[in-house]
DNA sequence: CTATTGCGGATAGTGATACTACCCATTAGG
DNA sequence: CCTAATGGGTAGTATCACTATCCGCAATAG
């Protein structure tokens, strides 16, 4: 397969291909000749991946980089590429001030109490607790409780999550099956919510 | 107050303040003189918004706009408020193929089964579709049916949410909680997902 | 065998976005 | 009065994700 037809399988134009080429996110393909290559399935499979997480997931170019680094380790346990996939995702954080500190702070204290085990430097403690900071900067005399009803109904998906991902055949398929999860459900479950919303203030503020 | 004092409390770079009058993110100050303006609490309080809608958020300048402009139409019902932020919300939709047309039919399908009442034209609804057409991209041979579980999840969090919204003390409380909480929930539910995998993940994989 | 088309590799350019810098005449404050 | 700050405008910057162009060579159609 060269470059056109990988190009017309996948729907990504030659320059954008050949970008990803030079980028990384594309492994070289066979080299023929000098200047001729053949591209193989394996190739198709990555282009797609890449747009998913380009286009669905939102992530950078650099982004997705991390992610394939991380996949790309197969001696790496499935519980620290599912960390690797999590740090690689963008979390763009703003600086730390003192009200972000206390936020930090009382959601860590939050999170103990809940009784889930959790890295220390997990990034997503971040972002709680930019949440938080965020709510109180708007006036909402709020604590990390608020989060609560969220936090139940998270820990119930992330159950099943981690279920389905165990029962995958091999530590390939489970490993992107971790990697497309957080991104293309995560989509999913800010779209649901989002319909959810409008259904209930359909059903109680209008006729 | 004057500009420097409204960058002072704020946080916000005098420049960007300026930035953000030009492009009508804030309201003008009160005029004193050809070249001086005095500004107020609501310019504080606006500025914080502002912030919080890019930096938590993740919106742009013009999505800002769009949600401000929702927010200051006083006739609109609390219902048409909701869906005018949601879809002032980004949803960085790519191109409508044969492959994204089939699956946002079967997921406007299945959602009726849900027995949401939902607006057809939804933007919430090519997000869904989207992420099942890339599921399938990828070669998961699934139905609408695998998001039935973050649906249910996302219909508890959505009722209590509504429920909040519905207990503010006037409309423009209502409709503010509703922005804000659209997108800092939003942001702390991704968060404490990614958090509640990682216990999981712990808990399963590791001795 | 030759002419056209396509190739890979490299360098440079584009368009969008969100600021950031500078300049000016005017005004506030000590 | 003099220095610093102000509002307002124009222009510049940094980043990002491509996109365009050029080159010499390879493949292939006639």
């Amino acid at each position: 397969m060269r470059i056109s037809e990988l190009s017309r399988a996948t729907g990504v134009p030659i320059p954008t291909v050949k970008f990803y080429l030079r980028e990384g996110l594309l492994h070289p393909g066979q080299r023929t000749a000098p200047n001729q290559a053949s591209y193989d399935a394996s190739h198709v499979r990555r282009l797609h991946l890449v747009r998913v997480l380009v286009d669905v997931g939102g992530l950078s170019v650099a982004a997705v980089r991390s992610v394939l680094t991380a996949l790309a380790r197969p001696d790496l346990p499935l519980h620290d590429a599912l960390a690797a996939a999590h740090t690689a995702l963008p979390r763009d954080v703003a600086a730390v001030d003192e009200r972000r500190a206390a936020a930090r702070r009382e959601t860590d204290a939050w999170l103990d109490t809940r009784g889930w085990r959790l890295d220390a430097a997990t990034p997503a403690r971040d972002d709680l607790a930019a949440a938080l900071a965020a709510l109180r900067q708007l006036g909402w005399e709020v604590g990390p409780e608020v989060f609560e009803r969220y936090a139940r109904a998270a820990d119930a998906i992330a159950a099943e999550e981690i279920a389905y991902v165990a029962a995958a055949p091999d530590r390939e398929a489970a490993v992107e099956a971790t990697v497309i999860g957080t991104v293309v459900f995560e989509r999913a479950l800010v779209a649901l919510r989002r319909l959810a919303e409008e259904h209930h203030s359909r059903t109680r503020f209008t006729g």
